[in-house]
DNA sequence: TTCTTTATATGAACGGTGTTCATTCGGTGC
DNA sequence: GCACCGAATGAACACCGTTCATATAAAGAA
């Protein structure tokens, strides 16, 4: 965890972290009273610094510092950072747009606002971490689980099946969303997680008489572009709903 | 400086100290010398605390302190809390026992075995997030992995929906076992979590025009005894995999 | 205007965390 | 006997979430 000294006249992760927030923080009307603290506000620099730095990087102290305000404050808006997690993946399903439902493309639909929500959790890395372990009962999630029966149900699921399919389908999200950071990172930055050629390379290695298939066929087993993978599982899932 | 005893037969002050606490620590089996510290010991150590007090108890601190061995100690046999977390989850996996691919029994033997690993998982509350974030590439998660890859290819899967459902499926198993300790607490220790009744009049009290089939099934959404669900989800995934 | 009330913010703690490191200890080989 | 070397210690370090007495600001009442 400690990874970073300040001890060479670098600043503090903190005033760091305040630094970088007075950047983007309306440049030219120098308010001389600060905004008020309030909800919003500290949800909003929450997001703000798991989209810039990550979710375990995201603590009350360097919200609080973003807001140039003192980290007891935030308790004065929030419980505690269990409730803070919870509004975040509030916000974040009440960005999700949910379509009329229309029977002949309900598939299609399903696995668009699946999408949609997964593009939200990825663009704040780690942040479904806190999804799995948040209450799944907050008035946004509920919206976003409405949605999804509505369209279950247009596509001709019985109540049942719709309601556990979409349950179902939440959880995979927010775990594929979890794991797809370290899964082969781009190729860019090749140093941190192993690339998909190192990870070949090494299901190579296995002695074939224990892992006759892995080794056989590593090539494809660390197959799927993009969200091939993702599509794939939500078909599977959707595709049982109405035989 | 302490000086060391110079003469037979007394020991030294400090170990006098030591000899003297152990009376009052365990009055029963006084063990002369400690056994060495090994990874083994502390991965074993570390899950009698989880399943004892929980993942998010387990502490760096609470296992040497387990071990009766200093913080420190245990990163001669460990790197971080993150290796120890792989370390744990391969163990777990590797308590799974995976059968001879029968083609006629193949969905069946599929769900059994993600059932063993949601077991595992459940019996160490809260450890599957460990799986969730950990290193997906470990000896004993790839076991895992080819037993379920053979036994999907005997029930005549191709090799990419083999790799790719079987992959959703434990994503799926870590976050049903993440989640489904919160859901509904066996309504026992009815104080912590919401019981399934209350879900159910919450669930009554939203506004019927912006919830209507969350308002009006309420009782059915929350249904699902058991692992009712987990073998539902698994159905679905499995069953979409020989058309 | 002044006074009072009330909600909000501060800053310093408290107890906890993972991790590092100079030092010491315990045993093995020469 | 002695040097050596891995393992263990205990004290730090830099953080973390959270609380609380205190200070501060805003708003209402007089």
């Amino acid at each position: 965890m400690a990874k970073k000294s300040t001890s060479r006249g670098i600043v503090s992760r903190d005033e760091w972290a305040a630094q970088v927030a007075a950047l983007t923080e309306t440049p030219g009307a120098s308010r001389p009273r600060r905004e008020p603290l309030t909800a919003g506000r500290i949800v909003a620099a929450a997001l703000e610094l798991v989209e810039a730095e990550g979710f375990d990087e995201l603590t009350m102290r360097r919200i609080a510092a973003a807001l140039k305000a003192s980290p007891g404050a935030l308790y004065v808006h929030v419980r505690d950072k269990a409730e803070l997690d919870d509004l975040m993946i509030g916000e974040l399903c009440s960005r999700v747009t949910l379509p009329r439902p229309d029977p002949a493309r309900w598939t299609e639909q399903a696995i668009d606002v699946c999408g949609q929500l997964r593009d939200q959790y990825l663009r704040y890395p780690g942040i479904s971490r806190a999804a799995l372990a948040a209450a799944p009962h907050s008035l946004h999630t509920l919206r976003l689980n409405e949605g999804m029966l509505a369209i279950l149900l247009a596509g001709g699921a019985s109540l049942r099946s719709a309601a556990w399919a979409a349950d179902a389908a939440f959880l995979y999200v927010g775990a594929y969303s979890a794991v797809s950071l370290r899964r082969y990172p781009e190729e860019d930055a090749g140093e941190q997680a192993a690339t998909r050629a190192e990870v070949v390379e090494r299901l190579g290695m296995l002695p074939p008489d224990r892992f006759p298939i892995t080794v056989a066929h590593a090539e494809e087993l660390t197959s799927g572009e993009g969200h091939a993978r993702f599509d794939f599982t939500l078909g599977l899932l959707f595709g049982g709903l109405t035989p």
